[in-house]
DNA sequence: TCCCAGGGTCCAC
DNA sequence: GTGGACCATGGG
């Protein structure tokens, strides 16, 4: 079973450069995830994608156009990018087949919640121990992994219990609880985060404890379809001064990235993220 | 030994 | 609103 897709399209690329971290390479060029409680294997062929999964063929077929977002051309994206950033063209000529995945809001939220602080080994390794401790169990072609736990799961599991799996830092656990119960009791609606503007939805994000304004971004960026978000780490700050000749505090730094990308500077973040962790000698790090 | 990881909170000022 | 210290550590 099989489903086409536009190119540029890196499958690969856009599985494992980082914006989602469930994907495993597995055998015979197959990828393995866990997406909305299906355990998934994907593998790329020229313009077609190709999967194995265990629900019925359409209904993975929806799961998998949404989720790579099938619907979209992102040639019109290079085009309006390059237009308005002509020095992005080395970084669209080479990676111009990464995408944004659209990512489930809740398993999105969690993740980047606890990526402050913490290595992307880390993160990866925080995000399986939740699934594996409070996850459903899934099998496919004899290879078994865990869904991604529901709020209620995370919310019975108590503040304790998850700092004893030792996240990152202790905080960790408590944002994960507290957002666990903001989402059971209704007061936080992660589906009216997708319908709302990217400032209000970006403001109503960050009055919870722990998300900041790069984890918001993150969040809205990944999985509520906001594309003109922009999330500023570490990375992205040498990956503009080093392809883009923009500096400042972070602050200026968003503003002149929006400016400069408008719509396009969720799509350029990602572009800029891969860029300085591949291109860039030493990750764009000054030497010293 | 120092710096730094896909930051955020809390506190002065 | 801004700048600094601090925070479950581990690798270069």
């Amino acid at each position: 079973m099989d489903l086409p897709v536009r190119r540029p399209f890196d499958l690969e690329l856009t599985l494992t450069m980082g914006q989602a971290l469930r994907w495993r390479e597995g055998e015979e060029g197959w990828y393995v995830g866990v997406l909305r409680g299906h355990l998934i294997k994907l593998r790329q062929t020229y313009d077609r994608v190709e999967f194995r999964c265990n629900v019925p063929a359409d209904d993975a077929r929806h799961l998998l156009a949404d989720y790579l977002r099938l619907d979209e051309d992102v040639l019109p994206v290079h085009q309006a990018l390059l237009e308005r950033s002509p020095d992005m063209a080395e970084l669209v000529e080479r990676y111009g087949g990464l995408r944004i995945l659209r990512q489930e809001p809740w398993e999105c939220l969690i993740t980047y919640v606890c990526s402050p602080r913490n290595m992307v080994k880390n993160n990866i390794r925080a995000v399986e121990v939740l699934a594996a401790h409070y996850g459903e169990t899934l099998s496919l072609d004899g290879i078994e992994r865990s869904a991604f736990p529901t709020p209620a799961a995370l919310e019975a599991s108590g503040v304790d219990e998850l700092r004893a799996l030792w996240l990152g830092l202790p905080r960790h656990a408590e944002y994960i609880h507290d957002l666990a119960q903001e989402v059971t009791a209704g007061f936080l609606s992660l589906d009216d985060l997708r319908g709302m503007p990217y400032e209000e939805a970006k403001r109503h994000l960050m009055t919870c404890k722990g998300i900041g304004s790069k984890v918001a971004d993150c969040i809205l960026l990944f999985s509520c379809d906001k594309r003109e978000a922009f999330p500023i780490d570490t990375n992205i700050r040498r990956a503009l001064r080093a392809f883009c000749a923009l500096e400042g505090t972070d602050s200026q730094l968003l503003e002149r990235a929006r400016d400069r990308f408008g719509k396009q500077a969720g799509y350029a973040s990602q572009l800029l993220f891969h860029g300085i962790r591949t291109i860039a000698p030493n990750g764009g790090r000054t030497l010293r």
